[in-house]
RNA sequence: AGGGCUAUCGCCAAGCGGUAAGGCACAGGACUUUGACUCCUGCAUUCGCUGGUUCGAAUCCAGCUAGCCCUGCCA
């Protein structure tokens, strides 16, 4: 279709090689969340490149959930989770898994290690274990319950199993290397005691795995090729190769790392999100000030924006924070030919044709997105009075002004032109009302060709508006990362053109000279409709 | 006795020994019944630093520097 040369990042070039070598005959991925928040823009990143691997090269996707730590996991979070994903347009198919459904194969594989004198049943507090195992710059030293028999270890872990045991009384660790230079292989946990409910298995186990042991495990048995994951888990990859080795598996999965996304001057994160979320400073993980995917769908932001970012942010390995125009640059070109271009005034001026017909309605055909004839066109009436943006008139214009000023002659949209004769100011000189005149002979469409105006203003007429509230977000944070207080400036009695008596919550335009909005999907109603507004346009005019 | 990873334009990011892709942002200009869009144009003699190897180095080697991650019975 396109014959842009696109260079290939890195997962992709491991992966062919691995294709090409026949370490792997097909290509096999997931996406493995904790249920215990909600996904975000940086999920987005990971969900949508292990996806489009898979698509790419005709493997497969799975979905898991890697629920091992009940207590911080909840079913409200497995259904948004796959509320989010789904919309992101990443799809599973039938491949809905859960960690917690491999806990059998754990704890047998658990065993095999024990049985193998890989593993060992250690009596040591969770304090006695940090300080035997040393610091960054300092070995550790072996806990005095390593060299336990094969068979104590085993009576040991299924007692710990049946439920003897106080939680965090016995842990099993895997049996690896105290000297390690890596943290990770002295000797790490792989099973604890802990009597909690799980969302999944119920009462059913009293021991849980630990994500070191677990994950590998779960990858191996899904047949995954390919586990990516962010890179703070480098350091767990020779653990994660021990675990695939000695539990036994063949032809393992590999881990392979990548940066998180940061965006700036924006907080991404669930422990951050969360907490402005505890914190009640937003309304809720769908707050459109946040980047939560709930959030953003609520913004009015589409995934094919999304999917957009992702694609342009690209994947490496260096750590970086991408600037937040580029989410705003997908999001403006995924919405540009697709939606209609109404006329809005969010900051409204009434103005007067002195020499208008009283009475007179005219309708003009106006075409609902000039680029894209497609969406068709509507009829929007006009008549004496109307309103124009607050903005759009100024009493002394600076140079390069071409609005409307005294004495100035504009074009109003699709309409006529108009000349300013005068202005009323009510008592605090506030600019309430403003005279114009028209020429009629300047119809729009008439080929009127005889003098030219520099301006082209949008208007709503006055009687047939629409009422509505409009959201403005900006940052959404700010340097020292707290929540801005001007991310969100709610502007009310805006004046929109009649076709918005039909609008939906979820629908979305591009309202003229201000920027793409979209109908709020959980305020709006009928009698009052909110939008939000999704990024504004790129204006080339400023006022200095 | 520390280990791992990273470093190419304001921000992402290609590049894999043959002489610095692309996108975002920004700045000019053309067009315009949206100061938008579109369209042109400009934007790294240089790749964290210092040496070395080579006819030739962002790419190989050595040393340094900076940033991120690792001392949960979290994931």
């Amino acid at each position: 279709m396109d014959n842009e040369v696109v260079s290939k990042n890195f997962i992709e070039q491991i992966i062919e090689k691995d294709l090409e070598e026949g370490v792997y005959e097909t290509v096999h991925t997931r996406f493995p969340p904790e249920p215990n928040g909600y996904l975000h823009i940086g999920h987005a990143k990971s969900i949508l490149l292990n996806y489009g691997l898979a698509k790419k090269y005709n493997g497969k996707f799975n979905m898991r959930f890697d629920d091992t730590n009940p207590t911080k996991e909840k079913q409200e979070y497995v259904e948004s989770i796959k509320n989010d994903i789904l919309w992101l347009g990443a799809d599973w198919e039938d491949r809905l898994f859960f960690a917690s459904d491999y806990f059998e194969q754990m704890y047998e594989a658990a065993v095999k290690l024990i049985k193998d004198g890989k593993a060992y049943v250690c009596d040591l507090t969770a304090d006695e274990i940090r300080e035997y195992r040393g610091t960054l710059k300092e070995a550790g030293k072996d806990s005095p319950f390593r060299n336990r028999s094969v068979e104590e270890n085993f009576e040991l872990f299924e007692n710990m199993k049946n439920g003897v045991y106080k939680d965090g009384e016995k842990v099993l660790r895997a049996k690896i290397d105290m000297q390690s230079p890596n943290m990770n292989m002295r000797d790490p946990v792989i099973y604890r005691v802990a009597r909690m409910t799980h969302h999944n298995t119920g009462d059913e186990w009293c021991i849980y795995p630990m994500y070191d042991f677990a994950h590998p495990i779960e990858d191996a048995l899904e047949g995954i090729t390919h586990s990516i994951c962010t890179l703070e888990f480098e350091d767990h990859r020779p653990l994660y190769d021990w675990v695939v080795k000695e539990v036994g598996y063949e032809n393992p999965p590999k881990q392979i790392e990548f940066a998180k996304l940061y965006l700036t001057n924006v907080i991404t994160g669930k422990r951050y999100i969360k907490q402005l979320v505890d914190d009640g400073v937003v309304d809720g993980w769908d707050d459109p000030r946040l980047v939560s995917i709930s959030a953003l769908k609520r913004r009015g932001f589409t995934p094919e924006s999304i999917k957009m970012f992702v694609e342009l942010v690209g994947v490496s390995k260096s750590q970086s924070s991408v600037d937040y125009a580029m989410l705003e640059y997908c999001i403006r070109e995924d919405l540009k030919l697709k939606k209609p271009r109404y006329m809005s005034v969010l900051d409204p001026i009434k103005l007067v044709i002195d020499n208008y017909p009283e009475d007179q309605v005219e309708y003009f055909d106006v075409p609902n997105n000039q680029e894209n004839p497609e969406l068709g066109s509507r009829k929007v009436p006009f008549c004496k009075e109307l309103y124009i943006e607050r903005e759009d008139f100024m009493e002394e214009p600076p140079k390069k002004y071409f609005r409307l000023f005294p004495g100035n002659e504009v074009r109003l949209m699709h309409s006529y032109f108009v000349k300013c004769e005068s202005y009323i100011k009510d008592e605090t000189g506030k600019v309430v009302e403003i005279h114009c005149t028209y020429d009629p002979a300047t119809r729009s469409g008439s080929g009127f060709t005889e003098r030219k105006v520099k301006g082209t203003i949008h208007w709503v007429p006055a009687k047939q508006s629409v009422n509505a509230t409009v959201r403005l977000y900006d940052n959404i944070i700010d340097e020292e990362k707290n929540l801005n207080p001007n991310s969100l400036i709610t502007m009310k009695n805006c004046k929109l053109e009649p076709a918005f008596n039909d609008v939906k919550p979820g629908d979305s335009f591009q309202f003229v000279r201000n920027g793409y909005y979209t109908v709020d999907l959980k305020d709006s109603t009928q009698e009052d409709l909110i939008f939000n507004r999704i990024v504004s346009l790129k204006s080339s005019f400023k006022l200095k």
